[in-house]
RNA sequence: GCGGGCGUGGCGGAAUUGGCAGACGCGCCGGACUUAGGAUCCGGUGACUUCGGUCGUAAGGGUUCAACUCCCUUCGUCCGCACCA
């Protein structure tokens, strides 16, 4: 007899075990396929929130799963230890960065290891610690000589709350992606990695991701927004100035009536210049730039202009058209300025109406022609060319590449591929970060601390301030040095680097986490390295996940390691959800955060119900990528669940000892016959569940089936053998989900531990049945059901329909029109 | 506005290739055991029903012998993008 099921005890004594005995330690091994599976690492904020624990519940079940199948699994896990919530410690607390980190990160080991998750601790990184973080500097460098690391003067986002500068993609309409206050518009000389230089590769490839969701491969395309067009250039009448435009309609271009300008376009300055609107033009120009970002960039904000009082000349036409300076052309993207063909384009159309700007038709809709009076939208559907020279007549598809040509020809322009996609800024005005490892001499310039003098290392004695510069210029002993060309004076980049760059390569390091030469040895990182099976939120679907695609081009381009893509399998969960009851006494469903108090704290149930019931309950409730509805009930179900399998085991026990895994299983009854098919029915579908789909919930449902059905003998004698067959492979199907439980009870019946055997194979001669249960349908309609031999021929299939005495009573009188049989399935009768 | 996903019992969800809708779990109902049950075990549980059946996968239409599954229209919901020329 086994004592009754104690989480608290089992799960504490394995764990233990597991680490005294190295279990999850990994090394290369070149007689097995290898297997990357990899979850996001968390940031160390404290403490595992339930989105932690599903995720990681996810990948240790892969990674479980993928070591009994027989890959040499890579399973690491790390913190991204680097980012404001420490400074913030700092500033409200007077406590350290550093030690409010670590302190962090060490009751989050502690709670990752409660809940028995198979990691190799070995090769932990810390991305704040100087071991790691003197390589993302290295990575800097590497960047910088490659020519992918710039400092320039630039209109960036500012986010006055963070006291920081942050990157386009970590702005979410407008406002800050960590904080939520609306961003604002600075102009300061930062550092940017050159990401735009790969920008038709990160597009290109997207194609070689057929593991990721189509969800993220479409956010990630929009977001680089390739368009194809050309460039050309309106000459400004009187000024020796050209206004270069970028057009995707080309072919519209004879119908361009006025040329736009943005407001920070820097030729509005000349062209004003003693015009009688001047300051009007100026009030204008500084209104525009004073709105939010927020408000520019809305689509439905109001499209306003004013006429600058200069005229540009159309290239193709020598038509004088004038130019106005407007608050909807954006000024970062293309050339800054617009040739506008109301026409044609919406807004175009509503500013022309607005303004009473001429309106010229160059495109026709050839089943129905336009009249210009009555039209009330721009027409921007495809049609023929009209009013365009010698193009008329032309298809404007057809014209785009027509006209293009023609302006090659007469170089007056080119054509031209843009993307909405911007360089990454990466320069933060923050002390918890890796420093940029640059040095400025006041007679050298700009220069890299040299490699060997790397890590350039965070200094202790700073202020911890809000505002607009780095705690480190604060620091007198990390500001001032010497420069390392001319060894005279010089200062120190006192910005630290965007934490994202520190997440962008520790996949890799995992690969290689010891090394002191390099960040990763290259044939290590190319054994391990792509991750096979990457698992994280979806909030990640461009900022981390596009980074790490372009650092991993650039590393391959610096021959460091030899793929194109660093993660092959995309796993995107959903969020842990739970109703509450709101201020008006509804009912919602809602994300679990402390303002709603609808959070449930992880370590509070796995105290209560141990680790296996979370993570049996997270796997069970919902596929992988829904959203999971928590349920207090549905974890107690979880909860029974395991103690009926350490119940039935219990009973199966003094059998399972008897039992020998050579048997001759003719000696087994029809019970048996029936549970021993059931168990390899079960094998066969958790298999392809895990291996095919991670389809954890349905593998969960049939381990629960195998179950019920042995409980059929829980008050009758098994055969011993079929006791042992079916009690082992329970464990191990187990295991990969509730790897405590499976042990202890695979520690009373057999040697060695659960987690070191082969996954089982299932039978197939065991599944096999004499006889089926097929349908007897009478016009579509299920009328009886009967039993025939399995694999029952068409032909023979249909005779024992037709001879069915309820088919006989339902088609007397009337006319068969057609019998369809599907063998093991059904019989259809078609009667009229 | 554009693009995409989703919509199935009281609830979470299953149905993998067009072939028995509702697996499994929660909840609920009944029974057994019991001094007791918020333990355990067994059974039932889509709706309506004249007990023959009929209806039923957001709504409406279509294709098919057969549709949760394919096509069209509409509604709801969630997500992404949105002055990018």
């Amino acid at each position: 007899m086994i004592d009754k099921y104690s989480p608290q005890e089992i799960e504490k004594k394995w764990q233990e075990k597991w680490e005294a005995d190295n279990a999850y330690k990994t090394d290369i091994d070149n007689s097995k396929p290898k297997y990357y599976a990899l979850e996001m690492f968390p940031y160390p904020s404290g403490n595992l929130h339930m989105g932690h624990v599903r995720n990681y519940s996810i990948g240790d079940v892969v990674a479980r799963y993928k070591t009994m199948a027989g890959y040499n699994v890579l399973h690491p896990m790390g913190f991204d230890a680097f980012g404001m919530p420490a400074e913030n410690a700092a500033i409200s607390h007077g406590v350290k960065p550093s030690d409010w980190t670590f302190s962090n990160i060490k009751n989050m080991i502690r709670q990752l290891k409660s809940m028995g998750l198979a990691y190799d601790w070995d090769r932990e990184v810390e991305t704040c610690k100087a071991d790691y973080y003197r390589w993302t500097q290295w990575l800097f460098e590497l960047f910088y000589k490659r020519g992918l690391a710039y400092k320039k003067e630039a209109s960036v986002n500012w986010c006055d709350n963070c006291g920081t500068v942050l990157a386009n993609e970590q702005v979410i309409d407008g406002h800050c992606w960590r904080c939520d206050s609306e961003v604002q518009k600075k102009k300061l000389a930062q550092w940017f990695f050159k990401i735009t230089d790969y920008a038709d590769e990160l597009l290109a490839d997207l194609d070689k991701l057929p593991g990721w969701p189509n969800r993220v491969k479409t956010m990630q395309e929009n977001w680089i927004g390739r368009s194809e067009g050309c460039e050309f250039s309106f000459e400004v009448e009187g000024h020796s100035e050209k206004i270069p435009v970028y057009t995707t309609r080309p072919d519209t271009i004879f119908g361009v009536t006025f040329v736009v300008l943005a407001a920070e376009h820097p030729l509005v300055d000349k062209l004003i210049a003693g015009q009688p609107n001047e300051e009007a033009v100026r009030k204008f120009v500084n209104d525009a730039k004073n709105l939010s970002d927020v408000e520019r960039t809305s689509a439905e904000s109001e499209k306003l202009g004013i006429f600058t009082g200069a005229y540009a000349i159309n290239p193709v036409n020598g038509k004088k058209v004038p130019i106005w300076v407007v608050n909807y052309v954006v000024y970062e993207y293309g050339t800054g300025a617009v040739m506008a063909v109301p026409a044609h384009d919406e807004r175009d159309f509503m500013f022309a109406t607005k303004y009473n700007l001429e309106k010229i038709l160059v495109i026709d809709n050839p089943e129905q022609p336009i009249k210009l009076e009555e039209m009330t939208n721009a027409y921007i559907d495809a049609g023929v060319l009209i009013n365009s020279g010698e193009f008329n007549g032309m298809g404007n598809e057809k014209a785009k590449s027509a006209i293009i040509d023609w302006l090659e020809k007469h170089n007056i322009g080119t054509r031209k591929v843009n993307y909405r996609l911007r360089d990454w800024l990466i320069s933060r005005q923050r002390y918890w970060g890796a420093p940029i490892p640059v040095i400025y001499c006041d007679k050298c310039g700009e220069q890299l601390v040299p490699e060997e003098d790397l890590p350039v290392l965070l200094p202790e004695d700073v202020e911890f301030k809000q505002g607009a510069l780095s705690p480190l210029s604060t620091s007198k002993s990390f500001n001032e040095c010497k420069c390392p060309k001319c060894g005279g004076h010089a200062h120190r980049e006192t910005d630290t680097m965007d934490t994202f760059i520190c997440s962008s390569w520790y996949y890799f390091r995992y690969a290689d986490p010891h090394n002191d030469k390099l960040p990763f040895d290259r044939d290590k990182v190319n054994y391990w390295n792509p991750v096979d099976q990457y698992i994280g939120g979806i909030e990640h679907a461009i900022l981390h996940l596009l980074y790490s695609r372009f650092f991993t081009k650039v590393l391959r381009d610096a021959k460091m390691l030899d793929f194109d893509e660093p993660f092959t399998n995309l796993m995107t969960q959903g969020m842990v959800i739970k109703g509450y009851t709101d201020k008006d006494g509804n009912y919602v469903k809602a994300k679990m955060s402390k303002s709603l108090g609808n959070v449930v704290s992880p370590e509070e149930i796995i105290e209560k119900y141990g680790a296996d019931t979370a993570r049996l309950f997270i796997l069970f409730a919902s596929p992988v990528d829904r959203d999971l509805d928590w349920s207090d009930e549905g974890v107690q179900g979880s909860f029974r669940f395991l103690n009926r399998v350490w119940r039935i085991i219990d009973i199966f026990s003094e059998a399972i000892k008897k039992g020998n895994t050579k048997y001759d299983v003719s000696t087994l009854n029809d019970e048996e016959v029936a549970l021993r098919r059931t168990l390899h029915k079960t094998i066969k579908k958790v298999t392809e569940d895990l291996r095919d789909r991670f389809a954890f919930n349905t593998a969960i449902s049939t381990l629960m089936e195998l179950v019920n059905a042995m409980h059929v003998f829980q008050n009758k004698p098994i055969n011993p053998n079929l006791a042992l067959e079916v009690g082992s492979a329970l464990l191990k199907m187990l295991a990969p989900f509730v790897p405590h439980i499976a042990e202890e009870l695979w520690s009373h019946l057999f040697e060695g531990s659960v987690h070191k055997q082969s996954w089982v194979e299932f039978d197939a001669a065991a599944i096999v049945e004499d006889e089926v249960e097929v349908v007897l349908q009478i016009n579509g309609k299920v009328r009886d059901r009967v039993k025939v031999p399995a694999n029952l021929d068409k032909a023979a299939l249909e005779q024992a329909a037709l001879d069915l005495p309820r088919a006989r009573e339902l088609i007397t009188g009337k006319t068969i029109v057609k019998v369809i049989a599907v063998p093991n399935k059904l019989v259809n009768i078609v009667v009229k």
